[in-house]
DNA sequence: ATTCGTAACGAAAACGTTTTCGTGTTAACA
DNA sequence: TGTTAACACGAAAACGTTTTCGTTACGAAT
């Protein structure tokens, strides 16, 4: 078991000072080309690393960011952090990784736990309950002691960051606007309770996108679900609900769901109301997942680019890391959504 | 802008010296009770919170483990990542996460990124690029600088170090014994080349089922995909592979698959050639994915536990970390894999 | 012979902790 | 009055770096 070695050790095996042995590795002039080449070989010999803490705790940076996000198992989460790690990667940084699980509690102990030096800025999506709760002064404390923070997907007004969203309202239009151009007339959305960003907003670019159409908005055709109600184990409920919504409206012809899931059930309850897709019903999803792309039939869906979403944050995080000086200026960056045709819709 | 406060700035506040202040917010009986309060009062008015880094360079622990997995947009990966991160957490211990990206290269930059005092410890899975080249260099330097390994569903036996894996072998059998009983007389395997340790042993566990039925496996029926010619965006090409082998089947009647998505191709196949699912063909995948619970029809599929694995693999490393004097036993623990029954058999 | 400049190196501080080992004061005791 | 013990606190080292600021020694210039 070869210990790493140190400064000071190689500086004691080889008879000059801590001093010397740093700046010969450094390439400082100050040092004789002799002891130079004698420190760098022996530091070659026993494959000498900087102490990274110690790095860190000498240039207060540690070339770390920390990510809290609400749940890792799920497709554009993990797309974000791919690209988060991407460039943070590409520009000498490591990361890691909270997660909140939707839980007011653990998102502000996640954050505690970083903020005390581990990490130079947060890259986060508020966790459902925060959101609910509506209390954030756990990001105004962290932004408060300099520790800049990047929001991403799940942002909120009241907070004064950098922020990368995803243009919700028109990518909600777009995919409305798919439907009736291709002569859907009863179109329902499945979309969650308003507490939730996204949800909202794309209930409204639902709306919107009839209006602009001169077609009145039937609540009979709105369904906002519970979240709380639907855990991943828990389908039925919203099996039910959705159900409800068919039978309801015997003349629906397109769905837009605000996610991926929802999208699929959809089409599975269609399919057991024995109404064919495209051609009687069109569905169209958001979140490109990989339930998108390879369910039967695959999925037309509005794409919201998690990887660039997640590059993007990083960029944004880091300059502002490496520009201290830069003026107090916070930018919100919209990443354009993308309708992606596939076979659910004609 | 409250910046972060320090032991040094609170003693010269109060006017005592550092060590007192340490000692009084640590409850040391060395001090008075009158100071302790004093200064007790004064960390919590300024939110006082020790610096993670200084002590991570005294301690020599940084309480922190680092994961390196090929690829984080994956149902498995990001399971066996949530377990981690939910024991690391109970524990006290933070994560942080490296993508070798499949690459050796970017494998052993991350790893030596990391290894230099950042980390206490690794969590990994190989990357199929190290598995091809067989160059385990990195992993038995890090082992022999006293930082402690453990490996994950891609293990290899020439490293010594800790290794949760799943019963690859029990589990093919489960299922490939599950479609010989339901009456399957023509059983193909969807694998991947051998050089990928979880893709040999699968189809192990393929032979061995049959030849303990008595049955002569067959060529034919086995259809071992080149991974770099399938990756997420060229799915076209497993396919063709998959057609092809169902045009030199007619008679096939069941389908072993090593992964989900393999599976979910072969029943888009199946439906290509008029072959209803469960009645003329069964299909049955391996990883208990989102694809397979909500593919029409659901999907059978060996489960393996994903976010098991990452909860074992966390108590092993900081079991490990946290006993160092403990004699240098290493073992092998194997999560049992389970067969979830769904649709896609009878 | 004195001054100066420079090359080559070392000492020490600093980052923020914890902990060991003094040290001074006070009260108790002989 | 002198000794001792307890108490309350401070100084300093240590973790591993980098960097500033000396400090030598020596050759050159005056």
């Amino acid at each position: 078991m070869k210990k790493k070695v140190t400064l000071k050790q190689m500086a004691r095996e080889l008879d000059v000072s801590i001093s010397t042995v740093s700046k010969a590795l450094r390439n400082s002039k100050e040092i004789s080309e002799d002891t130079r080449d004698k420190v760098q070989a022996f530091a070659k010999l026993y494959n000498y690393r900087p102490n990274n803490i110690a790095l860190s705790l000498k240039n207060r940076k540690t070339k770390t960011i920390g990510i809290i996000i609400p749940e890792i198992v799920h497709h554009f989460f993990s797309k974000v952090i791919r690209g988060i790690e991407l460039v943070a990667n590409k520009r000498g940084y490591n990361v890691i990784v909270g997660l909140s699980n939707e839980s007011f509690d653990k998102e502000v102990i996640n954050m505690e736990m970083l903020a005390n030096g581990s990490i130079d800025g947060f890259i986060l999506s508020i966790s459902k309950e925060t959101l609910q709760q509506q209390d954030y002064h756990h990001f105004n404390e962290t932004i408060s002691q300099g520790m800049p923070i990047v929001m991403f997907d799940r942002v909120v007004n009241e907070i004064n960051c950098d922020k990368v969203i995803v243009d919700d309202i028109l990518g909600s239009k777009k995919a409305v606007n798919k439907l009736i151009e291709t002569g859907c007339k009863n179109i329902a959305i499945i979309t969650t309770k308003d507490y939730v960003s996204v949800g909202r907003l794309r209930t409204q670019g639902y709306l919107e996108a009839l209006e602009e159409h001169k077609r009145i908005p039937e609540s009979r055709l709105i369904l906002k679900v519970d979240d709380k109600l639907v855990s991943e184990d828990h389908l039925e409920v919203l099996e039910t609900e959705i159900e409800l919504l068919f039978e309801q409206n015997k003349d629906l012809d397109g769905i837009f769901a605000v996610n991926e899931l929802y999208a699929i059930i959809a089409m599975k309850v269609a399919r057991k109301h024995n109404k064919r897709i495209p051609e009687d019903i069109q569905v169209i999803g958001f979140t490109d997942g990989v339930l998108s792309k390879h369910a039967t039939p695959s999925l037309t869906t509005v794409s919201q680019h998690g990887q660039k979403i997640g590059e993007k944050t990083a960029v944004l995080l880091i300059d502002k890391l490496e520009n201290e000086d830069e003026e107090e200026r916070y930018q919100t960056v919209i990443i354009e959504t993308e309708l992606i045709e596939r076979e659910s819709t004609k």
